[in-house]
This record gives structure tokens, C-alpha cells and sequence, in this order.
DNA sequence: TTGTAGGCGTTATCAT
DNA sequence: ATGATAACGCCTACAA
């Protein structure tokens, strides 16, 4: 029931709202000050409930929402994460972000997202200084960019890396070496005497912790099970499906091929599952095949794996980038995670 | 060799810039005004060349970034774009993304991304809304934020959207009837009369005309080879793994059981090979399987699919999001994108 | 070509 | 509990 009909000004013919209110819109019809609005809409306790009340009732009318550019800069804070990673296009990137994005919606916090190849250190540099500023934490995803992890940290903003075990960083990785002598124990606890392995060096001159770990928890178990190394029994597979194959191709073209494959991530077993399939050979009959992630479609497939809880990894990120924005230092640098051997039927005992 | 100490107050002893350089500061150290510095920095042409040249050195001398919030604030412009999603982790949104990135990280604008489950519609509202002042244009992955796009346009906010072909807003999409006919007939063309479908309603409530599309051009395939549809082959999957997995269990726990199965995404078909496996079924001969998306998954375990551009997908939705910020009007007001059919050993000849 | 000064919409400090 | 008002750092007429 209108009692009276507000001033003309006030509500515009046309449906479509001409522009934003302002706070100052809210202000003058909660007949307080702009102060005022600010501290109720943000539920800051030393406000009259009644006039809480009347600001929320306001704010609704005009559908006001406060802008976020002015409150950004008077307050110095951005309310966003900045992730950058490698690529964006792997499953595990997409599982991070995906952990992240679930904790920052919970949050309010915006999501920032930016890839920089990792040929491109240089790049990342820039990225991250550009990022300084309009974020108030960061999750890098792989240690490409560790010593901007430090860096960043020194600069005050929170930042936290994801896949590496980092001294100067707060991090959560898994056990590489752990998860690399896992895999190969469990082939050679099958029989296998001919294990190869698909690694994977993006390009030559970055040299990744994770590749190094996993390798040296592979020779570990080699030697445990008394086996040489062969370096031909090693081909880089660029952590891509077609590198796992071309890497494959490479393996068994040996005079003497293995009869179990370690690859480092499922997305290159995938590519060698391709290429036994072009060479007629069955698996696990003619060639065992390990991965290492627990992608989706290993389970679907079949492939034996080592699981990492990639998407947890992105939680666990967020909310501690989250807790330490929020003052709570950090429990702990690092939060090493869990790791498992699922053993599905592309591994099996050798036939000859 | 340091010829003079500079004064004291330039380089503070620590390494670490104690704040960052404004505006004030380039100015100061340029001998120029603030309006001077910003339009030397924005390479405005009315700037005398040796004045820019001494405001660029002053600039990188305190490696000085303009404030995001507060550029922004003044102008009016935000620089990023909105990428709006019901999911994350499926292989199409990544896909999506990764197109867009690539764009965006050319056109050095920002990406913000948010997800809303299909489930919340009245979610998808309050993202837009509250995306609506900080980004300058927005995409929209699928359509079930089609009603948003409409509104975002109107609100001034040029909005495309992905996957859908939509009247009210321009769009980019394959011709998804056509999709459903051309994999449908490749198994009747093969000698298939029991075809099966998996789709994947993700909930009853949300009517998505993808699926009714791919549908209906499955329907048309089977009238034109003379055969009668039946409810008993069709199940919803989910769009997912294992939504596939139970779909295609159900299918094939059929008293007459369909010798062939079109899955409408591939995910869903990689469930169903899991499906098959579990069941003892070997693929091609005692199923024939189809998918949808070419995922790159699909050519290393020899899924015969429908192959569909996504990523490109992404870039030109970007690109034309760009370009109506940019005040070019879009040449139309959607983009058909093509699609073909990639037959690989999954399918064959029905053997009984 | 360059400088001056008035916003942009909030937040936060200091009174009251 | 509430109100003025000065930042926040930049952009952009308008002047010179």
C-alpha cells in the first residue's frame, strides 16, 4: 500500500535500471550516512539494528552492490586469488583449479587465472608482478615458478605452490620418489626383469624435482630388485598423450624391448596404450603398463596407476592461502599428501 | 662504477622495495606531470617523444605498475572478461577455457572464471550480477545461462555464448541435429539395427537443446534406415564416467540388447568401454561404440567420435567478445562451427 | 604538447 | 551508534 508517491527521480520509467546505485543512493534513502551504509552492509557490529535493517532494506530496493573497483582500492584489498600454472589443458591443472574454485566460491574470493609456458620463466616473472597487485594471495601450480613463490612472499602476499616440496614456500606435494618406487616395485613384484620408464622433460633446460624424484625412486627400486639401469630403456614422453606414444614407439623398437612400461603421468600411458594397439601387441599379455595420477579414464581403461588427490591438493591450497590472507599462520611449510598403488589389469605377469 | 652516492631517500638499503611506486613518483622522477605520465604510459600520440622517453625510464627505474583498481575505477573499464560455467572438470569447459586464455593473454585482458552448478539457476543470476561491474564482457559455457546472457547484453555488457545457438545473443555452436545424424548413420551404414543412445539429462528440470538436438538427429537417422525408435535404448549417462558406465550396463542388461551404442559425449563412451570389459564384451566385435567431442583420450584408445572444434571455439568467442567491447559490431550474430565424423576401431560391422 | 584539478565509489579515521 | 571527511591512485576534461 503506497502511502505516498516517492519523488518522481526516484524510480524511472523504463524496466532497465539507467545505472548502478551508488552508496550514496543507499545512504539518502536509509536517511544515513554513507558511513553508516558501509558498516551495516558489511555486518560490522557497532550499528543499530534498526538502522541495519532500514540500510538493508534500501540497499535491496535500489539493488545496490557495492562497487567493487572503489572498495578495492580504498580498502587495499583485492579479495582474489591469483592461480598461475603451466598449462591449462592437463588433467591436473584442471583438477587444481577445480579444488581451488570450489573452496574460493565458498569464500567470496575471486579467481584469477593465468598460464605461462614453462619455457617462458621469464615470463612468469612479469606475470606474477603484474598479479602483485590484484591479488591478495597466489597458488602457483608446479615449481616452474618457485622462486617467484618466494618472491611474492617476501612481497607480502601469501603464496603457496602446488606439486613441489619447497623449502623457501609453503607447499603440498606428494612422495615423487615414493610414488616412482611404488609403481616399479610393483612390476617387478610380477615378474618383469625389462621395465622401461616414459618420463617426461618439457623442454631442456627446465629441470623438474617432480621428473628427478620419481626417476630416482624408480632406479631405487631397480636396484632393491638387483637390476642394472639401461638408459635405453628410458624415452622422454613431454607429458602429453602423443609423447607417451611416440616415447612408446621408441621403447619397444628396442632390440630387446621391455615387458612393463612405468609411465609418469596416465596421460602418456594413455599414448602408450595407442601405440601397443598400432604395434598389435596386447595388454597386459604382450606389455604391462603403469601410470601415475588416477585420471578418470584410467579407471575406465583399466590402467594400473598410483593416485594422487589432485582436486583435494586444490582445496587444501585455497584455504591455506586463505587462512594465512586471514592472519593464521600456516600449521606447517608443507602438507605432504597421500599417495596409493591401484593395481587394475594393465599390469600383469610377463609371458616370456 | 658508482661515480655519486644518489640521495639516500632513491635506494633504500634493503632489497626488498618497501612500497610500490604511484604515479606521484614517475612524475617526480620524470620532471613531468601525473596527466603526462599516464598518457606516456598508454601511448597516447600526443606525447613528445623525448618526454615519453624520459617517462618510460622513470617508469622502469621504479618498475612501476599502474594500480589496477584504481585505473579502473577512473575509467570505468575492468580489462577482464567473465567465463561463466556449469563445470569445470569436464574435458569441454577445459577446452573452453584454454581457447579463451590464449586469447585474452594477448589481448592483456584478465580472466576471471566462476562456476555454478546447472542445478542453481538462480545462482547463475547472482554471479552474472555480481560479475556484471567487474568484467567488461563475458562468456557464457552452454546455455543454461541463456536467459543471463540476454540481460547481460542489455545491461551493456557484451556477452556470447558457447555451445548453444541462441536468437537473442550471439553464439557459437556446432549443428548438434547434424552431429546426432551423422553418427547414427555411420553405425546403421555399418549394418547396426539395434542402436543404442546414452544422453545425459543433468537434471529433469533443465531442458538442454543440445541433447534435444543430437536426439533428434538420431531419431531422423533411424526413420531414414526404416527403423522404429525405442524408449528401451535410450538412458541418460550423466555427461559423465561413470553415468556412462551405468547407462551402457543398463542398456545391455537388455533382453535384445543394442549391438551398437551412440554416446553423446565421449567421457560417457569411455564409461561404457568400462562397462563393456566389466561385462566381458569385446569392442568392436561384440559392441560397437560411438562417442561425441574428440577428446584427445578418444584417438588413443581408437574411439570412433564426432569430432567438434572446442578450443577454437573458445578463441573465437573470446575474440568476438573483444571485438564488441572494441566497438565493432559483430559481423553476425552467430558463428557455426563444423564438425566431422572420425571412424576409428570402435565401430564395426555387427557381428551376429 | 603539457599541466591543473575535479571526479570515480569506497573505506577508514576521527569526532561527536 | 553515527556522521564528516580525508584518503585510495588513477583518468580525463579543460586550460594553458
Amino acid at each position: 500500500m503506497p502511502s505516498e508517491q516517492p519523488p518522481a527521480s526516484q524510480e524511472p520509467a523504463s524496466q532497465e535500471p539507467t545505472a548502478q546505485a551508488t552508496i550514496v543512493d543507499v545512504a539518502l534513502r536509509a536517511g544515513v550516512s554513507v558511513a553508516t551504509v558501509s558498516r551495516a552492509l558489511r555486518n560490522y557490529p557497532n550499528v543499530a539494528s534498526a538502522t541495519r535493517d532500514r540500510v538493508l532494506q534500501a540497499a535491496g530496493e535500489l539493488s545496490y552492490v557495492a562497487d567493487t573497483n572503489a572498495s578495492r582500492l580504498a580498502s587495499g584489498r583485492s579479495n582474489t586469488i591469483g592461480v598461475l600454472a603451466p598449462i591449462l589443458t592437463s588433467w591436473y591443472t584442471g583438477e587444481v583449479i577445480a579444488g581451488v574454485e570450489e573452496v574460493l566460491r565458498d569464500a567470496e574470493l575471486d579467481l584469477l587465472i593465468s598460464t605461462r609456458g614453462l619455457v617462458d620463466r621469464r615470463d612468469a616473472f612479469e606475470v606474477a608482478s603484474a598479479f602483485r597487485q590484484r591479488v591478495d594471495g597466489m597458488i602457483l601450480v608446479d615449481a616452474y615458478f618457485h622462486d617467484e613463490g618466494a618472491r611474492m612472499n617476501r612481497a607480502g602476499i601469501p603464496t603457496v605452490v602446488v606439486g613441489e616440496h619447497m623449502a623457501a614456500v609453503p607447499s603440498l606435494s606428494i612422495d615423487d620418489r615414493l610414488g616412482g618406487e611404488m609403481a616399479t616395485r610393483h612390476l617387478l613384484e610380477l615378474g618383469h626383469r625389462r621395465v622401461g620408464l616414459i618420463g617426461g622433460l618439457i623442454t631442456p633446460d627446465v629441470v623438474s624435482a617432480v621428473l628427478d624424484r620419481r626417476l630416482a625412486g624408480f632406479h631405487a627400486a631397480l636396484a632393491a630388485g638387483r637390476l642394472r639401469r639401461d638408459r635405453s630403456l628410458i624415452a622422454e614422453g613431454n607429458f602429453t598423450i602423443e609423447g607417451g606414444r611416440r616415447a612408446a614407439r621408441q621403447l619397444l623398437a628396442n632390440d630387446n624391448p621391455p615387458t612393463a612400461i612405468f609411465c609418469l603421468s596416465d596421460e602418456m600411458a594413455f599414448g602408450a596404450i595407442q601405440a601397443a594397439r598400432e604395434l598389435g601387441l596386447s595388454i597386459p599379455r604382450d606389455l604391462s603398463l603403469i601410470g601415475f595420477d588416477d585420471h578418470p579414464v584410467a579407471e575406465a581403461i583399466g590402467l594400473s596407476t598410483i593416485r594422487q588427490p589432485v582436486r583435494d591438493m586444490g582445496r587444501v591450497a585455497a584455504r591455506l592461502v586463505a587462512d594465512i590472507i586471514d592472519g593464521h599462520e600456516p600449521v606447517s611449510r608443507h602438507l605432504p599428501q597421500a599417495i596409493a598403488l591401484v593395481a587394475r589389469s594393465s599390469t600383469a605377469a610377463p609371458s616370456r
